[in-house]
DNA sequence: GTATAAAGTTAAGCCCGCTTAACTAAAAAG
DNA sequence: CTTTTTAGTTAAGCGGGCTTAACTTTATAC
């Protein structure tokens, strides 16, 4: 019986293994869009933004001025990835939303990076399902309350 | 009680809040660095790559050609981030090292990600870690055979 | 030994992201 | 109602990444 390791150890070795084998996918995915990295992102933060998202939380987002995302995002609206209309309540501001091309492009995305997720899940007996399905619980609560808070 | 979820919902569930977390930090330490993400990421395939690491690794792992892939080199060998030495077993070949200043960097970015990680961790009871352990040793385990395989 | 292939380098040139600066238009403050 | 602040756009210009093409040097094939 080897003790087992403390949690720090472990949420290292996974986070290592699981980062190495996540960016490959994600920049290779990216890449043949034929949109860049900077493009893509914006397009991955329009969509977790559910709806309403204006110019400046494109800036703030990427740390970039609003003159950038603005020359960003009309390369994605010339593309129709992004529709962008007037805020009708603010008619100085924007609300960007992503075209059905758009919402299409990044699921392809997220499925992509989901399947070698998938995989790993059959890999695994039924009794480890059961133990990684409630340490996973576990830790998405935890890694939400951390965010909230901090 | 709640039926547990299916595997494949906790696995993506936790991929999500994960990968949103560590990527804004990821691109926010590389920008501080002051190197480009290229530069920045060519640092990290040769600290992966623990001491042997070719020109030719560079282009093929980010799908670049070696024209580009030299240049970027050439310009963290000048910013002293990286050693370029003659392959003695063939003289056409380099051999690419981080310098302690390239290392320090990485291992600074490399703890900047655990740190979340661990207060991930210490956000926990005593049993809830027993699990988590427990769950990403397997977890990790399985991902390695995959990699091995695929 | 000559021919061919492979590893890297260098330079020219293109596209892209980003910043600054000047501007428009709308909202908020006084 | 005027002033100031806020959201966004546009254009000029810089620097970076990347490609192609031409080249050097070393290894491999025949």
């Amino acid at each position: 019986m080897t003790k087992p390791p403390p949690i720090s150890h472990s949420l290292r070795a996974w986070m290592d293994v699981f980062m190495h084998r996540s960016m490959r996918g994600w920049t290779h995915f990216a890449k043949s869009t034929g949109l860049t990295m900077p493009q893509f992102s914006i397009l991955m933060q329009v969509y977790h933004h559910k709806g309403v998202c204006g110019m400046s939380d494109i800036s703030e987002r990427f740390d970039i001025t609003n003159a950038a995302a603005s020359q960003l995002v009309e390369k994605l609206v010339q593309g129709e990835y992004i529709e962008r209309a007037e805020d009708p309540s603010d008619r100085r501001a924007k609300l960007l939303q992503l075209t059905q091309k758009g919402k299409d492009l990044i699921e392809a995305s997220v499925n992509e990076r989901y399947r070698w997720m998938d995989e790993l899940g059959k890999s695994l007996s039924a009794e480890e399902k059961g133990k990684v399905v409630e340490a996973l619980t576990i830790l998405t609560e935890a890694a939400k309350k951390l965010e909230n808070r901090g």
